[in-house]
DNA sequence: TCAATAATTCGTTATTTGGCGAATAATAAA
DNA sequence: TTTATTATTCGCCAAATAACGAATTATTGA
């Protein structure tokens, strides 16, 4: 009954759900999925420790990156029947069409490159951003 | 997505588990889950609308009660699936097997007499119970 | 019509969950 | 070895959720 309620936890959320979808096409580093979700490194690495934990997603380690891709064969059945059943519901949705368009063009970027545009943006990339919104524009003070 | 949600959603709870559980053997009224799952009859109530609102179970109002039933041939295909894998699944878990055995006794049990058992438990009548208990019997203080 | 009853809705509380940034771990590069 | 970098874990806060009892609705029976 555990197993069970940790994938069917897993599924119960929408940016889990996006993050499964994109691994449909194959194995994506973290950097990636952060890029296409846009949410914290944090944030994402716990969503895919949850996946993870689920079994409904599997891990490899190489060098300073981490590439998630689907449970293969040698999951639980209960695991890929599940995925089976999420990622041909899934297909048609507007929402994972739109994610992977987006991808697509993400996968475009070296993801060297995708990891120091984000650190930059986290740092003082988004500092010119306050500037000018401190400076003027609608929300001026 | 919101559909997918909502029944991903639905799944992502135990006890919501084990009511699905429970009707896929057949019809049942609201006073028998709650014998089922023992808990109050608000909380069963609103576990049911979750369910009803993800189009996993239907219901039928006849007089006062309200009989439940898992998802028919009609619904989105999507349901039909998750319902397919999510029986399928959980039929072999110690804790459906459990329920199913509880189920068939308390099926032997006129609803009408179970719901005037609960609405006297909930009131002063679980006293009885627990002056039996209080002097006698295994638990006995 | 009025009381009883099956179920639901409402309001409140405690727990769980998702989000972030800071600190940490692990690895590569200087 | 030291620094930089990729990802994770930790600690905190806000939002969502599950549980209950009280009040309400809908229906039957007196």
């Amino acid at each position: 009954m555990f197993e069970l309620m940790a994938v069917t936890k897993a599924l119960s959320d929408e940016t889990r759900i996006r993050l499964l979808a994109a691994l449909e096409e194959g194995e994506l580093c973290v950097c990636q999925l952060i890029e296409l979700v846009a949410l914290a490194p944090s944030t994402v690495s716990k969503h895919l420790s949850i996946l993870r934990a689920a079994r409904l997603i599997e891990a490899r380690k190489q060098g300073r990156w981490m590439h998630y891709r689907l449970a293969s064969a040698g999951a639980p059945q209960a695991v890929e029947q599940a995925l089976d059943w999420l990622i041909t519901t899934i297909r048609t949705l507007p929402r994972i069409r739109q994610d992977r368009q987006r991808l697509a063009q993400i996968k475009e970027t070296d993801p060297g490159v995708l990891c120091s545009q984000q650190t930059r943006q986290r740092q003082g990339g988004a500092c010119k951003l306050n500037e000018v919104v401190l400076s003027d524009g609608p929300n001026a003070v």
